[in-house]
RNA sequence: GCUGAUGUAGCUCAGCAGGUAGAGCACUUCCUUGGUAAGGAAGAGGUCACGGGUUCAAGUCCCGUCAUCAGCUCCA
C-alpha cells in the first residue's frame, strides 16, 4: 500500500504496518522521538496497524499534537502513581492542557493531599516510568466497560460511560492502571524523563458547582530534563511580571481590606498611567464622532428592572440602597443611564448615529474567591460607549468600533485572540427573539469576515441581550482575560422604547452597539503592566527621566536641568541625595525609569549630559539639544527604541 | 460561593518540643562628594491579620472571622 508523507513523498509499505515501524524505516531518531501518528488526519497509536493507502504525519514532542499525547499519557502515569500510593482512589477526568496536564481524583475517605505530598507522587511516577510499561489499547463492549468500572468501584467512569452509549469504547492500560480513554497514547512510559507536579486545587466533578468537589492535581512532564528546567525558568520569569507584584514594587496601586476586597486604589504613579490611557482614547473618540457624557454611580432600581440586568444578575450586584421609599442600585452597567440620555428628546434619522461615551465606574459583587489583583475586582471603570444607529448604519459602526479596539492593541503591541460570542441553545439565558439573534450574529460575522478577522466562535459566551466580538489576551501566568468588546443589541431599544423619526416620518427602533476598547481600565492596566513587565515606554512612564548629579558640586546644574525638562512638559525627577552614583543608578534602574541622565563635572563643563537608557545601559555624553530632541521623539506612543 | 494553602516591622522573609520576637533592605541622624546596578556607622521601628478558647504561660495548639494565593464555579 501507498503511504504519503507531509512533504509529498510516497513510499510503498506492506499492509498492516504500524506507525512505529514507519518511523523506524525513516530514521532511528524519529523512531525514538515519535509519540503518535496522524493517519488521514486521524490520531493513531504508533502500535495500531494501518491497512490502506494513507497520508500520514508522525508527531513528536515538538508538535502541539505530540505534546498533547505526551501529557495525556503523563496524566495516566500520575493516576497510576496515585492509585499505587492511595489505593481506593476514584478517578474523574485527566486531560492534557496547554501546559501539561491534570487529573481529577476522589481520594479515599480521610486522605487529604497538600503541596507537600506532590514530591512523593512525583517520585512514584518517576519510578513507574522506569518500568517501561507499554500503553496497551483494549477495545471493549460498552456493557463490559460498565461492568469493569462498577466492579472497580469507580462511579465517575461509570457516569462518563453513560454518556458514551453508542460510541466505540476503548480502555488503555499501562502497568497496573487501566483507564477509560479514547486515546491516543505514547508507546511506552519510559520516554517520560522529567516530571514536575505544579499544584493542587479543588475542582467540581463535571464543572458543576452542585457536584462533589474532587482534588485536581496539575503537573507537567518532558522527554528531557533540560526542557523542564527551561520551563521552570520561564515560569519564574513570568511570576516576576505579575502585576500584583509590580504594582506594589512600583507603587502603582494598592488593595486593602480597610477599604474593601476587590476595590483597588490608584497610587499617584498608577493613576498617572491610567489617565494617560484615558486621554489616549479620548483623543480617538473625538476624532470618531463620539461625545462624552457623565452619569452618576447609582441609579433607580427600576432602571435596572427595565433593562433586565437586575433580575438577571441579582446575585452578583450589591444590594439595593433604600432612600425615602425608593430603591437605588450601585450601577453595575452604564447602559441604562445612557439610554435615558438618548431618550431625552426626539431623535431624527439625521442625528444618528448618536455615540455616547463615558469612563463609567461600575460595581459588581463578584464572588470572593474570584477576586485577583486588578484583573477581577468589584469596582472598575469601563471605557464605555453606546452607539445608537439605524440598521443601515450598523455594520459600519461595528467596523469602526472594532478598528478602534484594534488600534489599542496595536499601539501597545499586545497579542489578542478574537472571539465571536454567540448564544447557545439554552433559550432561558437570553432575551429577545430568535430572529433578532440570528440577524445580529449574522451581521457580526459578516463584519468580521469583511475585515478579515481571525476569530473563533464561543457558543454560550454572548451576553443576555446580544452577541458580541470579544478580544481576549493572556496574562503573564497564561490565564485568559477578556478586554475589549463590541456588542450588538436589539433588545434594550425595545425594553427602553427607544425611537427615532425616519425620513418616512415614521417612528423606528435604533440598534445599539455597546463597546469598550480597553474593556475595564483596571483589567487593561493589569495586562499592560505585565506586558511591559513594568518597563513602561517613555510616553506612559510616570517618571520619565531621572536626573543624577554625581556630587553636590553638580547639584545646581542638575536642578536647572530638571526645571527645564519640566517646563518642556517632561516628567523628570532629581536624585539629590549624597549617595554614590552607582547607588543612584541602581535605584533608578530598579524603579524601571526609562532614562537616566548623569551629570558630572565633565558634563557641566561641556554643557552635555551622559545618557543612560533603561535596559540598554550607558550611551555616553550627548549635547543637551540632541537629548531634548530625543526625548521629544520618545514622547510619542509610536516611538520604537 | 466551593476545595486547599497562607497571613510575623514599610518590603522580602526567619522564628514553631508552647516560656512574652529576629535578619536584610527601606526609614532617621552622622560620616563620606564618590563617574554607570546598592560606601560606612549609629538609631528608631512589631496588639506576630482579627476575635474567642485550651494552658501557669500562645506568634507557636484548637475554633471562628477577615484577607491573600492556586484552582473550580460565575463573569453584563
Amino acid at each position: 500500500m501507498k503511504i504519503t508523507f507531509p512533504d509529498g513523498l510516497q513510499k510503498e509499505y506492506p499492509i498492516g504496518i504500524t506507525g512505529q515501524q514507519i518511523a523506524e524505516s525513516i530514521s532511528h531518531k524519529l523512531a525514538k522521538d515519535a509519540l503518535g501518528i496522524f493517519v488521514n488526519d486521524v490520531k493513531y497509536d504508533l502500535s495500531t496497524p494501518i491497512d490502506e493507502d494513507a497520508t500520514v504525519r508522525i508527531v513528536t514532542f515538538n508538535d502541539e499534537e505530540g505534546k498533547e499525547i505526551f501529557w495525556h499519557s503523563s496524566a495516566h502515569l500520575m493516576a497510576e502513581a496515585i492509585e499505587n500510593l492511595y489505593p481506593g482512589t476514584k478517578f474523574g477526568v485527566g486531560p492534557a492542557i496547554e501546559q501539561g496536564f491534570y487529573y481529577d481524583v476522589d481520594l479515599p475517605e480521610g486522605i487529604k493531599l497538600s503541596n507537600e505530598d506532590l514530591p512523593k507522587i512525583e517520585a512514584k511516577m518517576f519510578e513507574l516510568a522506569q518500568h517501561n510499561s507499554n500503553f496497551e489499547r483494549v477495545d471493549i463492549r460498552w456493557e463490559d466497560a460498565i461492568d469493569y468500572f462498577k466492579k472497580d468501584g469507580d462511579p465517575y467512569k461509570v457516569e462518563l460511560l453513560e454518556g458514551l452509549k453508542d460510541e466505540k469504547i476503548t480502555l488503555y492500560k499501562q502497568g497496573n492502571f487501566t483507564d477509560l480513554c479514547r486515546g491516543t497514547h505514547i508507546p511506552n512510559t519510559s520516554v517520560i524523563k522529567a516530571i514536575k507536579l505544579l499544584n493542587i486545587a479543588g475542582a467540581y466533578w463535571r464543572g458543576d458547582a452542585n457536584n462533589k468537589m474532587l482534588t485536581r492535581i496539575y503537573g507537567i512532564t518532558f522527554p528531557k530534563k533540560q526542557l523542564l528546567d527551561e520551563f521552570l525558568t520561564l515560569k519564574e520569569e513570568a511570576e516576576k511580571r505579575d502585576h500584583r507584584k509590580l504594582g506594589k514594587e512600583l507603587e502603582l496601586f494598592m488593595i486593602t481590606p480597610a477599604i474593601g476586597a476587590g476595590l483597588p486604589v490608584w497610587l499617584p504613579k498608577g493613576a498617572f498611567i491610567r489617565r494617560k490611557l484615558e486621554n489616549f482614547i479620548k483623543e480617538e473618540l473625538l476624532r470618531r464622532g463620539y461625545v462624552e457624557v457623565i452619569t452618576p454611580h447609582i441609579g433607580n432600581l427600576n432602571l435596572y428592572k427595565t433593562s433586565g440586568h437586575y433580575p438577571y444578575y441579582s446575585d452578583s450586584q450589591f444590594a439595593p440602597i433604600k432612600v425615602e421609599e425608593e430603591e437605588y442600585l450601585l450601577k453595575p452597567m452604564n447602559c441604562p443611564h445612557h439610554h435615558q440620555i438618548y431618550a431625552l428628546k426626539p431623535r431624527s434619522y439625521k442625528d444618528l448615529p448618536v455615540r455616547l461615551a463615558e469612563f463609567g465606574t461600575v460595581y459588581r459583587y463578584e464572588q470572593s474567591g474570584e477576586l485577583t489583583g486588578l484583573t477581577r475586582v468589584r469596582g472598575f471603570t469601563q471605557d464605555d460607549a453606546h452607539i445608537y444607529c439605524m440598521h443601515s448604519q450598523l455594520k459600519d459602526e461595528i467596523r469602526n468600533a472594532v478598528e478602534l479596539t484594534q488600534l489599542v492593541f496595536k499601539t501597545f503591541g499586545m497579542e489578542v485572540t478574537t472571539r465571536l460570542s454567540f448564544r447557545d441553545d439554552n433559550s432561558e439565558k437570553y432575551a429577545g427573539s430568535l430572529e433578532m439573534w440570528e440577524q445580529a450574529e449574522r451581521e457580526l460575522t459578516e463584519v468580521a469576515n469583511e475585515m478579515n478577522l481571525e476569530y473563533f466562535i464561543g457558543k454560550g459566551e454572548a451576553s443576555f441581550y446580544g452577541p458580541k466580538i470579544d478580544f481576549i489576551v493572556k496574562d503573564a501566568l497564561g490565564r485568559k482575560w477578556q478586554l475589549g468588546t463590541v456588542q450588538v443589541d436589539y433588545v434594550m431599544p425595545e425594553r427602553f422604547g427607544l425611537e427615532y423619526i425616519g425620513s418616512d416620518n415614521q417612528k423606528h427602533r435604533p440598534v445599539i452597539i455597546h463597546r469598550a476598547p480597553f474593556g475595564s481600565m483596571e483589567r487593561f492596566m493589569s495586562i499592560l503592566i505585565e506586558h511591559y513587565a513594568g518597563n513602561f515606554p517613555f510616553w506612559l512612564a510616570p517618571v520619565q527621566i531621572k536626573v543624577l548629579p554625581i556630587s553636590d558640586k553638580q547639584l545646581d546644574f542638575a536642578i536647572a536641568l530638571e526645571s527645564k525638562l519640566k517646563e518642556l512638559g517632561f516628567r523628570p525627577e532629581i536624585d539629590a541625595r549624597s549617595e554614590k552614583i552607582n547607588r543612584k543608578i541602581a535605584e533608578a534602574e530598579q524603579m524601571k525609569i526609562p532614562v537616566s541622565v548623569i551629570i558630572g563635572q565633565k558634563e557641566v563643563d561641556t554643557n552635555t549630559v551622559s545618557l543612560r537608557i533603561h535596559g540598554k545601559g550607558d550611551l555616553g555624553a550627548k549635547s543637551l539639544n540632541d537629548v531634548l530632541e530625543l526625548f521629544k521623539n520618545m514622547n510619542e506612543p509610536d516611538y520604537k527604541i
